[in-house]
RNA sequence: CGGGAUGUGGCGCAGUUUGGCUAGCGCACUCGCUUUGGGAGCGAGGGGUCGUGAGUUCAAAUCUCACCAUCCCGACCA
């Protein structure tokens, strides 16, 4: 490519409302253009990265077996229902009708879609299948933000596996664990996995990929001793027993006026940790009851996970409260409550002589014992853990870290095979339905993560995989001699199949160094006089910034041996 | 969806509080001359429905109302 030619429009200045790195960067460098929220143009730059994104995926991929088909980006309505995730969903998919009235959506994700194509399986002989594509999703958030991080329209690689059963999809997954660690690792990330919550994808178990970053979304427990590393969706830890004072035989009322608040209460002499913490939350509309330790926090995304994941599951309000025990917040417990489901979590067993709420507003109940005094529907995990608890390995303490989500991959079971009817005849001639898994990566996210994790005070810095191009040549000078050597350098490159890009534009050689190092391309050869004279051109590392002369001759030779042991 | 902020040439912003002449500045762009190894200098130009609509007024970028869009925080989020 000679630049000359090409559109690159970077700007001198950060535009004003990249509050991301990689947002403001990717903009000012030239690689993409908002058209409205969450919808992002891929310039020619962000186009030649997101080829290599993509093609570095394929790669890995395909090496544990997949094939690449391309399915649908618009479904009907139908086939959403059939899984049940058509209201389940909700608002995040686009939904519109077609000329008919017919109901469409277009796709979040492709369980269902692969799930159909997969019900002409018919034979534990054709099993296992890896079927994959890179495709648009298209999801309605509530916020996007960040740039390329969270977007509404996006492509994403998905890969969906077919197994007559629980091994074969042990081995698919950890295949595709493994895949990704190398995928993640070629885009130059340093990605960890971590226990994860699978909300509304279903199945039983999943894995996310994590990429410690500033401007991500997660929070991630982290064990500095072990591999320990879980979302605070789900994670646990290990905290101190709380040993009890003896119970009286019976809790007792007392009153307290205006105490409305755990820290209130706490003031008036009942510690944080011998309260219990009673929250009403509406789930599918059906109220509950959760109950959690005063200086404890409700993992909302626990609770739902454990109560069947409801479409919807929200604090009740002030009113609704008020209706199922009587009294506002400040002064609610679970004590004596019949015939409501109520949630204890496990940090809770053995508790007694315990303060909580009356149900009476301005009265509280001391000396209550847990197990004796509430009716106790299931006993849970609900707490988020806090930074510096012990891990539940190693006892290290644990840290939490913000991060950004770049794959997750999903223990699907049989939930899609099932719901649409994907059932393969055994060796023993019985039926049973296929056990599926899904693997996604989000291909322009990966990219944004990928300059957030690798940029300077110039510029973005590619890993070679990545970049838009691996090389630029940078004459300083116009004269015939600067640019025959030049060119030479580049037809050599080319001839090479490294991605070079020549710098012929007729501007100063700050302007061209300053773009170079903005766009972040690994290496650059400055040809000029300086250093022509002695028969020899410059060759700039961008991260190192480290500069060397060698001799035209050998440039691209060397060059291009430098481009391959960098991949 | 709740809270906050912003919207003025391609980009970044000032002007709005206190209404008043042809709406400014920097960058970018065009032309000329000079310059030329780290985002050049001088000169001359081109380009704006001031987010949209309604209203108040002799007069609106500026005041009022409604709407729209975008960003940030939260809620939410395979």
């Amino acid at each position: 490519m000679k630049w000359s030619n090409m559109y690159a429009p970077t700007l001198r200045d950060v535009p004003g409302n990249a509050e991301a790195v990689s947002h403001g960067l990717l903009v000012q460098a030239g690689f993409i253009r908002q058209l409205h929220s969450g919808h992002y143009s891929m310039l020619y730059l962000g186009q030649l990265v997101q080829r290599k994104v993509e093609a570095i995926i394929r790669e890995e991929i395909n090496g544990i077996g997949g094939q690449e088909m391309i399915l649908p980006t618009m479904h009907p309505a139908d086939i959403w229902k059939q899984s049940g995730r058509w209201d389940k969903m909700g608002e995040i998919m686009f939904t519109l009708e077609d000329r008919k009235g017919n109901a469409n959506a277009l796709g979040i994700t492709h369980e269902e879609i692969f799930a159909s194509v997969g019900t002409e399986l018919t034979s534990y002989k054709q099993l296992p299948q890896l079927w994959y594509q890179i495709q648009i999703k298209f999801r309605d958030e509530a916020r996007p933000k960040s740039g390329l991080l969270r977007v509404r329209e996006f492509h994403m690689k998905d890969s969906y596996s077919f197994d007559v059963d629980w091994d074969g999809l042990d081995k698919q997954f950890d295949a595709h664990h493994d895949a990704y660690l190398r995928i993640f690792k070629r885009f130059g990330l340093d990605a960890f996995g971590v226990l994860a919550s699978s909300g509304a994808m279903g199945g039983n178990s999943s894995v996310e990929f994590m990429v410690e970053c500033p401007a991500g979304e997660d929070d991630v427990i982290k064990c500095p001793k072990c591999d320990y590393a879980a979302n605070v969706e789900r994670g646990t830890s290990v905290i101190p027993k709380i040993v009890d004072d003896a119970d009286p035989e019976t809790y007792e009322r007392f009153d307290t006026p205006g105490v409305r608040t755990i820290k209130a209460l706490e003031d008036a002499g009942h510690e944080a940790n011998k309260q219990l913490k009673t929250l009403v939350m509406v789930a599918d509309g059906e109220t509950i009851l959760a109950v959690v330790r005063g200086d404890h926090q409700l993992s909302l995304q626990k609770l739902s996970d454990q109560i069947g994941g409801p479409s919807e599951l929200r604090p009740a309000t002030p009113t609704e409260a008020k209706e199922l025990l009587g009294a506002m917040p400040g002064s609610l417990g679970a004590v004596g409550v019949k015939g409501v489901r109520i949630y204890l979590d496990k940090e809770l067993q053995g508790r007694t002589n315990m303060t909580t709420g009356a149900n009476e507003d301005d009265v509280h109940y001391s000396g209550v014992n847990v197990e004796r005094d509430i009716e106790c529907t299931e006993w849970l995990d609900l707490r988020e853990v806090q930074a510096g608890e012990e891990c539940v390995n190693c006892g290290g303490q644990l840290d939490i870290l913000r991060c950004v989500e770049v794959g997750h991959i999903f223990k699907l079971g049989t939930v899609y095979s099932e719901a649409l009817g994907l059932n393969i005849a055994n060796a023993d001639g019985s039926t049973s339905p296929v056990v599926m898994g899904s693997y996604g990566i989000g291909v322009q996210r990966n990219m944004a993560v990928a300059v957030e994790s690798n940029y300077d005070d110039k510029g973005i810095i590619w890993p070679m995989e990545l970049a838009p191009f691996e090389v630029s040549i940078v004459p300083v000078k116009d004269d015939e001699e600067t640019m025959a050597a030049a060119t030479s350098v580049y037809e050599s490159l080319l001839a090479s199949n490294v991605d070079v890009v020549l710098d012929d534009r007729d501007v100063r050689a700050g302007v061209k160094f300053a773009d170079t190092e903005l766009i972040g391309i690994p290496l650059r050869i400055t040809v000029g006089p300086k250093t022509l004279a002695n028969g020899e051109v410059e060759l700039t590392e961008r991260r190192s910034g480290e500069t060397q002369n060698i001799a035209v001759d050998a440039a691209a030779a060397t060059v291009a041996e430098m481009v391959a042991a960098a991949k």
